[in-house]
DNA sequence: GTCTATAGATAGATAGAC
DNA sequence: GTCTATCTATCTATAGAC
């Protein structure tokens, strides 16, 4: 793996692990094992770092759901559903949000992203019996998130019970044939 | 207004206006027109400054909240829905989330807020013909969370308008008198 | 592409006078 | 409770040798 690419990996790692505020030049240098002045080499302010971060995280979340769908939509809804339930993916997501708070660039990503997602949730819920209307994907992603931000926020027994409940509610509320 | 009040709401300020990136204490203190070592008599460390600014904040939200209360459900409802598409509040309740995945005292806190917040929202809910059970709350509840995180991450009329058909749909599905 | 060295800014925290 | 002064650690960024 080239230099570049482990950076990538070595931040994104220390986003997943402890969020974005383990994101500084030096952390990320020392975990990919390079100097803090090569990696200035590579991304040269901390803004760059952090726009290429979230392209990568973006390419790794959209590629392993895409993976998923190799298999079957029910995969598809799986990996959602345990991506959403899984902290280092929120903390991720929630970098990137915080991230793009800041930076139109890294807002233009997530928005990309937020259509390549629902690209791929769409005929997974199709397939799960549920409708597939942009609406409907819309609607059921944001019950997603909003599960995993609470969950991430918690981060009990209780709130994992929660979640599952309230995403067969949510699938429940688009399911084909209804209302 | 007390020095101890004064510096917390700068905080607030700062978190709502920037994010918790800004939440430092040479900032709070400028903000606040206190001398930084001043601040560190209030709060001797960065971790109790935040544990009381994610006190501040849920105060602040939970006390306009049942300040709406006073008034009408409806005006609760409306309060709920303009909360989370107020980039202001969504960047504290995101601070405060990134803070409670690093501070079992904040996660704490979180949870008895998320437990407060739901004791306001379902009589919101049943006087709007809306099912209150808890199940349904939480439902509603991460609905809400998720398009408030949806707009901020996206920031266009798009995202809003999604946001407001989401939040109609969440509401259809557990009106009264359906499944 | 990789390294050393270092500058300049900012953050967190403490000691002690008043 | 408020202040000055200061220390140490950390972060971002640049210059220049190899």
């Amino acid at each position: 793996m080239d230099v570049r690419s482990r950076i990538l990996e070595a931040a994104l790692g220390l986003l997943a692990e402890s969020g974005a505020h383990e994101l500084t030049q030096p952390r990320v240098a020392r975990a990919a094992g390079v100097r803090q002045s090569h990696l200035t080499y590579y991304f040269p302010t901390r803004a760059e770092l952090m726009q290429a971060v979230a392209r990568h995280s973006i390419e790794r979340l959209a590629g392993e759901l895409a993976h998923a769908r190799e298999h079957s939509p029910s995969q598809v809804a799986r990996g959602i559903a345990e991506g959403s339930s899984d902290k280092r993916t929120v903390r991720v997501m929630l970098g990137l949000v915080a991230a793009a708070d800041r930076d139109p660039a890294i807002k233009r990503a997530l928005r990309r992203f937020v259509g390549e997602l629902r690209g791929i949730m769409a005929p997974a819920l199709a397939s799960g019996g549920l409708r597939a209307e942009p609406e409907c994907v819309a609607f059921f992603h944001s019950v997603v998130i909003g599960c995993a931000v609470l969950q991430l926020a918690r981060d009990n027994s209780e709130a994992r019970a929660e979640a599952r409940a309230v995403l067969q509610m949510a699938a429940r509320c688009i399911a084909r044939g209804k209302r």
